[in-house]
DNA sequence: CGACCTTTGAAGCAT
DNA sequence: ATGCTTCAAAGGTCG
């Protein structure tokens, strides 16, 4: 079966291949370039031992199948990331021409980015499908001879507009050559138990390709019960914190960015400029304010790792991702609520930092003219140490000069009230445009999908008049049934009718 | 041993 | 105003 399963693969991918009009659209050349590059992840999972990993279930269609129904077009084509060059990302390459080469082609998107040659930013982390790991797949999907159904035209079949795939329902079942594809492990090898090797477990090396993680969601974790407790995948969260457990970031996040005294100290201004920069080489680096993610997976990754057997960072934060995704909106929130008090902290402390900054530099300058002869060092070494680390409950209503963001003030909406304003008027709170706009993405995405999964036109009845963030209160309750959440900022009148006016809009803006 | 990978989000810079 | 880049954490992997 499995012979047939990748004979068929490779039929259907030269089929597609040679079927196609445009020449354009035959993306396994680019992919097969990309597959040169230094760190070729392909040939790592093209290793022997891996091919032991399509001796899983029958299941070789799921990374494309997994999303039949929905259309989030609109994600796939996100702005390239500044490492955006991901190889493993090319291995969906194949599959993107393969259901729509004629259909996709759209003359408002007149160059999509799945279609240049350029980096295909499949699953952009930005704008990857907030439900993607959320799909349920009726068995038909995984029939394993029929992965190319799923390679019909992709039309929207309410409203018949032919609409881009989904990143999610791309396979890495089409990414080589021919020659290549049956020897591209089971995407699921890894997480399908077999000859006793444990759930999430990795043979060495063998990895490497993302999607496995990727590939975690709800409905799989049945598959994965021993290893990789359900509470790790499923939607609902009985495993996750929900009360308010001390953040390890915010109960001591302070020490670890308190800068060590600058060196900004008038000796420095003396030196050369090569002394100058090793100096600054040698400064100890503020690093920045964890963000909600960073501090969910500060606090996750040890449970990830002590579940599952993976114990790479990148294998582990593809699961923490998802699974950041699939947080309830008010546990996310917790977590930019968190972070938007790191933040503020960091504010405060750096303002005041400036301040005796400016202090020392002033009485150091009183010094030097009122007492030239006494050195100046005491002040300026004593001045600049920033105060002591706020606690999280002392810090708590310091942080009136912190702008709440709108995602964390969004995001926060049952979070406990802060002290100030921005509780009271949550909705007046100036939206970082930017945001806006990576938000609207999300909303849209996310919208769509919700649209396409419903005929009702639920979501568009909602009143997509709301010109200011939607509170969590004011969430579509759709939305706020929907397990994956996505950053607490939505702009309803953005993304509906982004979506359903032009709904490749976003993907010919995103593909620049 | 340093760079890479991988994730999301925030900040800063450039246009 | 908008978009892009960088960098926060983490640790295995690779050259």
């Amino acid at each position: 079966d499995l012979d047939e399963v990748k004979s068929s693969l490779v039929n259907e991918s030269e089929n597609q291949s040679s079927s196609s009009d445009s020449e354009a659209e035959r993306r396994p050349q680019p992919a097969r370039d990309t597959f040169q590059k230094p760190r070729d992840y392909f040939a790592e999972v093209r290793r022997p031992q891996d091919s032991a990993f399509f001796k899983g279930p029958p299941y070789p269609g799921y990374p494309f199948l997994m999303i039949p129904d929905l259309s989030s077009p609109y994600l796939s084509n996100g702005p390239l990331s500044p490492g955006g060059a991901r190889t493993y990302l090319q291995m969906k390459w194949p599959l993107l021409d393969v259901p729509s080469s004629a259909t996709v082609k759209d003359t408002r998107s007149p160059s999509p980015a799945h279609l240049s040659n350029k980096v295909p930013v499949v699953q952009h982390p930005h704008h990857m499908h907030p439900l993607t790991p959320l799909i349920t797949y009726s068995n038909d999907h995984f029939s394993p001879g029929s992965p190319p159904t799923h390679l019909s035209p992709d039309i929207d079949p309410k409203t018949g507009i032919p609409r881009p795939p989904h990143p999610s329902e791309l396979s890495p079942y089409y990414p080589l050559s021919p020659g290549a594809v049956g020897q591209i492990p089971h995407p699921l090898g890894w997480l399908v138990p077999q000859q006793g090797q444990p759930m999430y477990s990795l043979p060495p090396g063998g990895f490497r390709h993302p999607y496995p993680a990727l590939a975690m969601n709800a409905s799989m974790s049945s598959l994965v019960s021993s290893r990789f407790s359900p509470h790790m995948v499923a939607p609902a969260h009985p495993g996750l914190p929900t009360s308010g457990i001390p953040h390890p970031a915010i109960v001591s996040p302070i020490v670890k960015q308190e800068p060590a005294p600058p060196s900004l100290s008038p000796a420095v201004s003396a030196k050369s400029p090569v002394t100058v920069k090793k100096e600054e080489e040698k400064k100890p680096h503020v690093k920045k304010p964890l963000n909600a993610f960073m501090l969910y997976m500060k606090e996750m990754r040890a449970k990830v790792v002590a579940e599952c057997t993976l114990k790479e960072s990148a294998a582990i934060n593809q699961i923490l991702g998802r699974k950041w995704h699939n947080l309830s909106r008010e546990e996310q929130a917790k977590y930019y609520e968190l972070a938007r008090k790191e933040r503020g902290k960091k504010k405060k402390r750096k303002r005041e930092k400036q301040l005796s900054q400016t202090q020392s530099q002033q009485q150091v300058q009183e010094a030097e003219g009122a007492l030239a002869s006494k050195s100046k060092k005491p002040c300026v070494q004593y001045l600049p140490p920033e105060k002591p680390c706020d606690s999280p409950a002392s810090s708590h209503g310091s942080m009136l000069d912190s702008p709440a963001t709108p995602s964390a003030a969004l995001a926060s909406p049952a979070a406990p009230a802060a002290t100030h304003s921005e509780q009271a008027q949550p909705l007046s709170l100036t939206t970082k445009p930017e945001t806006r706009a990576q938000l609207a993405l999300h909303s849209a995405a996310f919208l769509s999908a919700k649209a396409a999964a419903s005929s009702s036109g639920q979501m568009g009845s909602q009143p997509p008049l709301l010109s200011r963030p939607l509170p969590l209160g004011s969430m579509p309750t759709a939305l706020l049934a929907s397990p994956p959440s996505f950053p607490a900022t939505l702009h309803a009148h953005q993304a509906l009718p982004v979506l359903q006016a032009q709904p490749l809009s976003l993907v010919t803006k995103s593909a620049h």
